[in-house]
DNA sequence: AACAATCTGTAGAATTTTCTGCACGTCCTC
DNA sequence: GAGGACGTGCAGAAAATTCTACAGATTGTT
């Protein structure tokens, strides 16, 4: 459903953070030099795929998130529990609480936050 | 470091489960029907690449992970916590005690888990 | 109208990923 | 030692990904 490469992830994310941005805007955000010609290749194909809309403003096209960024997120750490925690969450949480060190309390703090809906992540 | 395509990570994840098997063996664990030499031109690029090591034995060669799976998982999971939540794990460990829906006591038992050292994973 | 700046479309090259076919080598059995 | 089962190596095809080059369209300015 939502696999993305490693370009077209680039894309996205400038998208999902600015919403509507023609080709020269989202060249101006990328993180690492980027011909126009070059980037416009990906837009097509996420255009192709579904996973951007776009409308012609002025003399451009701007182009905007399709698919979203939260239903992307789960689709892709649901991949990484199957590959590396046998399916179950637990595992990995198991293994951030690990490697964050939480106290009791910044755990409970956290808990307070997570049952507050919706995580406007 | 630890960039995987889909067809290498399927491999190296039979391989981190079985430590030590030959084409044959890897292919009849393999998650969808691959012929032999599909198979074995993966093991061919994960040796260059030096994720794979292999030693001969009787007739075949018998190939085993010498990247980990756990510093794996973590470059992934890293990558996902940039792209997704703003670099700080901590919006990750937000959104899934909201999907577990953890109660205070599971939320516990999880940290007493935590925070004995090593995880397994 | 002429010009520059900016944007589009398209054709295709280079590289990587995924897969196929086949020739040859080794081991076992008859 | 002939044949079959099973293994290797390699050459390269097919498809996807990433990138380049260029021709032409649109907008704004003089």
């Amino acid at each position: 459903m939502a696999r993305f490469t490693a370009g077209e992830l680039e894309v996205m994310r400038i998208l999902w953070e600015h919403g509507e941005l023609k080709p020269a805007e989202i060249q101006r955000h990328f993180p690492r030099p980027i011909k126009n010609a070059a980037l416009r290749s990906y837009l097509t194909i996420l255009l192709q795929k579904g996973h951007l809309a776009r409308r012609s403003k002025g003399k451009a096209f701007y182009y905007r998130p399709k698919t979203r960024r939260e239903s992307t997120f789960r689709a892709m750490l649901g991949e990484l529990v199957d590959t590396f925690c046998g399916g179950s969450s637990e595992a990995l949480l198991c293994h951030l609480l690990a490697k964050e060190k939480l106290s009791t309390e910044e755990l409970l703090e956290l808990q307070r936050m997570a049952q507050q809906p919706p995580t406007s992540l």
